[in-house]
DNA sequence: GCCGTTTTCGGCCCGACTGTTTTCAGTCG
């Protein structure tokens, strides 16, 4: 097993606990480790090989056991026991919201529900509403969870979840006695995919929180009011999605309201994550010093925290960007005294140049000219046209006639100065054997190469990776594209091991691309963090088919961003001339 | 189950809100 299966089975044993009641720290303790194994910046085979496993945060001496356990044999006895006692219903049970291990235990117990289905049954005959802890409003929301599952509630990709962010802070924004109002949680971390909307907000001094409260319950998109209360309200809210088929999705929004001096830390505190949270909990409780979502106190009482960098200065730390509170590493190394700092993420805006756009040549829906005077408007001052190759049918890949033909269309462009030069590429194929779609003649003729995988992505993942590691080893690919195949919560990568065709961009100096598709988002951040660390080029591309799509570049440096990338790591932050010399370099060396 | 230079035992973040209670447990973030 990889590090992501094994995390998922620590946390399979986790719930599986949880619901026979064991202890909550033990429980946690799962979390905590599979959360690590999420997060690893270095390959999980290197970590266990050098022994050094056991030196990562959370885990022990008897998860490290477990953890060698499963990457060796693919089973653990305890989970398998586990399963074997737990009735698989009751998984399903405690995804009803409100609903938690303790109560789907007693209502196993007590009456033998093991099932979704069975507790519908139970509720719409009033026994639920008779059990003791439990009552007519607890069974009424069981039933309306029940319906709310059935409609598809789960995580939503960052734009959409931004687009009514925005709306929502806007709206209250206008509230009277609103003073400050700012996004939280992981929208403000710029996490790819979001389950809620955290939205924290302060009042002029006499205000009465009621009028912002109203606002907020009473936005037209709001379907149901989850809770309400003086500081605190939850709903919960039908967006338009067009990345499912029904075209709407279901997504909660919290709202908190404190006073203007606990602004700062509740920011913070509901910013998360909630892994970097604790830890500087720990922090300033070792620094003799209390933290919560009010304020950090000292024995004197409430330290002046107008902003979150007079916190983190507090604890004696240089300010973390909340892109980067996903406690790995990020505390540590915002100890002024640590080895490697913070790095100095790229500012939004910072990218010079695209180098995978598509044309109406294959399947994008703009021309040539169109496609390059967006990316000009955007303020760019290269466009690189990548268009599929001949195999890619159903792309309309170009042959290498009409590859040659577009090659004088790129001449004639860029002999007319238009203030954006455009860049020869293609978007290859890596055909079902590894070998390239056009030959090498025709391929030392681009300025540059992406090769992707865009057929048999079913292969098993030591052919998938023999396949991607003997692309990427041809001499004229500069780039690889969309390194997984991920397609954000719609289709997992496919089975390839990252590590050894990180280990092959390195040798063979082959770039890897962010795809900055916000339904893709491939490479993810967490391998971006690697790749940096091994010294490996990143290229920030579109994949823009539409001229409105290449203004997504935003989304992939965010990706970039939180892989704690800097200007030099990204190869699309050189100016024109720069990327010119250093592709022509390549070449040459490459001879 | 993890962790540790005040600890190898006894902690493990903590507060709001809800729905159930008659003072609090469970859930959530």
């Amino acid at each position: 097993m990889d590090a992501n299966e094994i995390a998922a089975a620590l946390g399979e044993i986790a719930t599986l606990l949880e619901l026979r009641g064991e202890n909550v720290f033990k429980i946690n303790a799962y979390r905590k480790a599979a959360r690590a194994l999420e997060t690893l910046t270095q390959p999980l085979d290197t970590l266990i090989a050098e022994g050094t496993l056991g030196k990562v945060d959370g885990i022990g001496k008897a998860l490290l056991t477990k953890i060698e356990t499963l990457h060796k044999t693919n089973r653990l006895e305890e989970l398998e026991i586990l399963r074997s006692q737990v009735p698989p219903g009751l998984l399903e049970m405690l995804s009803l919201p409100g609903i938690g291990p303790k109560k789907v235990k007693t209502l196993y117990e007590e009456l033998g529900i093991a099932s979704l289905v069975s507790l519908k049954e139970a509720c719409e005959e009033d026994r639920i509403a008779k059990v003791k802890g439990f009552g007519p409003k607890t069974q009424d929301n069981i039933l309306e969870g029940i319906a709310f599952l059935k409609e598809g509630e789960g995580r939503v990709h960052r734009p959409v979840a931004l687009e009514v962010a925005n709306d929502l802070v806007k709206t209250l924004r206008q509230i009277q006695g609103v003073q400050r109002i700012e996004i939280a949680g992981s929208l403000r971390r710029l996490r790819e995919t979001v389950k809620d909307i955290d939205i924290v907000a302060t009042l002029a001094v006499g205000v009465d929180p009621e009028g912002v409260m109203d606002a907020f319950v009473a936005h037209p998109l709001v379907v149901h009011i989850s809770g309400r209360g003086q500081t605190k309200a939850s709903v919960v809210l039908e967006v338009r999605n067009p990345m499912v088929l029904s075209g709407r999705s279901r997504l909660g929004a919290d709202l908190r309201v404190v006073a203007p001096e606990n602004f700062a830390p509740a920011l913070a505190y509901f910013t998360g994550s909630k892994e970097h949270n604790v830890r500087l909990r720990s922090l300033a409780s070792e620094a003799g010093y209390k933290l919560n979502e009010y304020a950090l106190a000292g024995p004197e009482g409430p330290l002046d925290c107008p902003s979150e960098e007079s916190i983190y200065r507090h604890l004696g730390l240089a300010f973390v960007p909340p892109e980067l509170r996903e406690m790995t590493g990020e505390i540590d190394a915002a100890d002024p005294k640590a080895m490697i700092g913070l790095p100095k993420l790229i500012p939004m805006g910072a990218l010079k140049g695209i180098f995978h756009n598509h044309t109406t040549a294959s399947d994008g829906i703009a021309t040539l000219g169109e496609m390059a005077f967006a990316a000009r408007e955007l303020g760019l001052s290269y466009f690189g046209v990548a268009d599929h190759s001949q195999s890619l049918g159903i792309a309309n890949g170009l042959t290498p006639d009409r590859v040659k033909n577009q090659w004088k269309e790129v001449d004639h462009f860029n002999a007319k100065q238009e203030g954006i030069h455009i860049f020869k590429g293609t978007e290859v194929d890596i055909l079902e054997d590894g070998s390239l779609d056009f030959d090498d003649a025709l391929l030392e003729g681009f300025d540059y190469v992406v090769a992707s995988v865009h057929m048999f992505m079913n292969q098993p993942k030591e052919v998938m990776t023999a396949r991607i590691i003997k692309a990427i080893s041809h001499p004229s690919v500069t780039m690889l594209g969309h390194p997984t195949g991920r397609l954000l919560l719609r289709r997992n990568a496919y089975g390839v091991d990252l590590d050894a065709v990180l280990a092959a961009a390195l040798k063979h100096q082959v770039m890897i691309e962010i795809n900055a598709n916000p339904w893709r988002l491939d490479l993810d951040w967490i391998h971006v963090r690697r790749a940096r660390n091994l010294g490996i080029l990143l290229v920030i591309n579109p994949d823009a088919h539409a001229p409105g799509e290449i203004a997504n570049i935003r989304y992939g440096l965010e990706v970039a961003r939180r892989g704690w990338c800097e200007a030099g790591d990204v190869f699309n932050t050189r100016g024109v001339l720069e990327v010119k010399q250093y592709l022509q370099d390549r070449k040459d060396r490459k001879r």
